[in-house]
DNA sequence: GATTAATCTTACCTTTGGGTAAGTTAACTT
DNA sequence: AAGTTAACTTACCCAAAGGTAAGATTAATC
């Protein structure tokens, strides 16, 4: 049993599961590997999030230390979204999910359209 | 864009993330990992499940494929669960995000209790 | 005939997650 | 002075997730 800011875990799998846990973190980690991202551009290359929910997981993943932001003293603003180093490695991990559904695509009959 | 099971994911990631979401699931498929579980036996390795939880959880992994059970024709009942190809062949990706949180143990301040 | 056993179900409730839609800010453009 | 822009924020709503507690099943055992 571990504790993770006055929550319990059964153990470090289970931590690591709710540091990305929800519909939008593990994209959103995956969206920056190839560099920081703007706020819109982050929403317009993961199709379906909203501006809410979207600011919502930012700062989820900010307080979590796996994303920083930088904000640029302009006029509209200018915010950068970057990964941290600990967000950076989490990457391969996410990355063998995605072989891996890649591999069972035939036989859970995914829908590509 | 990708479909499975009439709703829609943003790519892969999205719909691996989808089979494992939730409090329990990452947990239960790696509590099989070294061999079948009877019912009780996986409820008692994974403190904090209510059994109706860790009855819906199995079901959405059987449904997805990703276990199978075998029911013993005795009584009280005798239930195996077990993993499927496709679900021992998730485990090196929980593995390693397992492994990812232990390496980030101190900077996140987990307390070990 | 009541108890125990393991698996699963049902009813009910609370919390969390995510959606839409609208508003805010502040400087630059027209 | 009104419109545009990027990044939030706020109010409101609905659905999903997960918890507790109780009940169903059914044969063997006390």
């Amino acid at each position: 049993m571990i504790y993770y800011k006055d929550k319990k875990y059964v153990c470090h799998l289970d931590l690591a599961m709710e540091l990305i846990r929800g519909k939008w973190k593990a994209i959103i980690l995956c969206r920056l590997n190839n560099g920081p991202k703007r706020f819109l551009e982050l929403q317009r290359m993961t199709c379906g999030v909203s501006q809410k929910v979207l600011n919502e997981k930012l700062k989820e993943l900010e307080g979590d230390g796996l994303i920083f932001k930088t904000t640029y003293p302009e006029v509209p603003p200018k915010v950068e979204f970057e990964l941290t180093e600990m967000g950076k490695e989490i990457f391969p991990s996410l990355n063998l999910l995605k072989k891996w559904a890649l591999k069972y695509e035939k036989q859970l009959e995914i829908q590509s359209k």
